[in-house]
DNA sequence: GATAATCATCATATGAAGATGCTGATTAAG
DNA sequence: CTTAATCAGCATCTTCATATGATGATTATC
């Protein structure tokens, strides 16, 4: 339904979303956390920083913190950016003088599903998907969650 | 939201449950209908054909032609084998215990999403599908769609 | 049976997403 | 100024969906 990158980003928004206070979180931490190969994720959070969701300082403290505010952040304007662009576009009806201005039937049926879709996390803000999941078990030590991963 | 080969293979049974009699219709025509390549839709319609949805005849006037009802067959049913079944599965908090049994709120608004979708079209049949579009305007002279693709 | 039409299938190419490793640039702390 | 931590970015590898080209197997027609 969304492209891995595009879950390696909202889930590290909502993992910054989390962080006290702000503080910079390095690559590393992030990535340990998601499970999310660390270079891979480095360019995906610094992709957000350039878009303005998170910011990133470099040297020792360094690291990426969340800029958004989590309560105004929707999870389509989050994950877009890094969502497969790549729609075929074609009529299912394959022959059809169809478009967007003269759309067959099937268009509408088959547009009409995807919009359902896209509708139902369009309003979905980052507060939003925080506040109806409990919080995360941190490990005291090292500030990581217990488990990073669920099996299958 | 379904992969280019589904996405064939939809169009493929929806060209095949109009043409009349059932008569076989051969893949370079099929192809060229949807605007296909056609070695490699042979392999989709080949797999159509192991699934029983399509039958098919080799030789002079072979082909392919449809086996399935459109009544009762289903665009869910239809595209399932041909869809990409690497969902990552991850919870989207990554780190809370979580699993069917034991969801998180995140991973149950997601699902939720994701059903929405699926819901819209598990029981749309072929059928269906094609009843809600205007016929197709075929050529009289070689029996193909007048145009095969639509401009974006 | 020879021929031609057609499906069946294999081998390989291509392009993009995902992932990995290395190197360079920045910066806080001593 | 030196060191170490960290982001930034490049080059490459892998994998997979998609696509292409060639070859073999079947079968109707003559």
């Amino acid at each position: 339904m969304i492209s891995r990158t595009a879950e390696y980003a909202l889930r590290a928004v909502l993992y910054l979303a989390r962080v006290e206070d702000r503080r910079p979180v390095p690559v590393d931490d992030i990535a340990g956390a998601l499970g999310a190969p660390r270079n891979y994720l480095s360019k995906t959070l610094n992709e957000l920083a350039r878009l303005g969701i998170a910011n990133s300082q470099r040297g020792p403290a360094g690291g990426f913190w969340l800029n958004a505010d989590p309560e105004t952040l929707t999870v389509a304007a989050l994950i877009e950016p890094f969502d497969d662009k790549r729609t075929s576009g074609m009529c299912l009806l394959g022959g059809r003088i169809c478009d967007e201005e003269h759309p067959c039937g099937a268009h509408q049926l088959w547009s009409a599903a995807q919009e359902a879709a896209r509708a139902s996390i369009a309003d979905l803000t980052i507060a939003q998907l925080i506040r109806t999941a409990p919080a995360l078990e941190f490990d005291n030590e090292n500030g990581r969650p217990l488990r990073t991963s669920i099996p299958a």
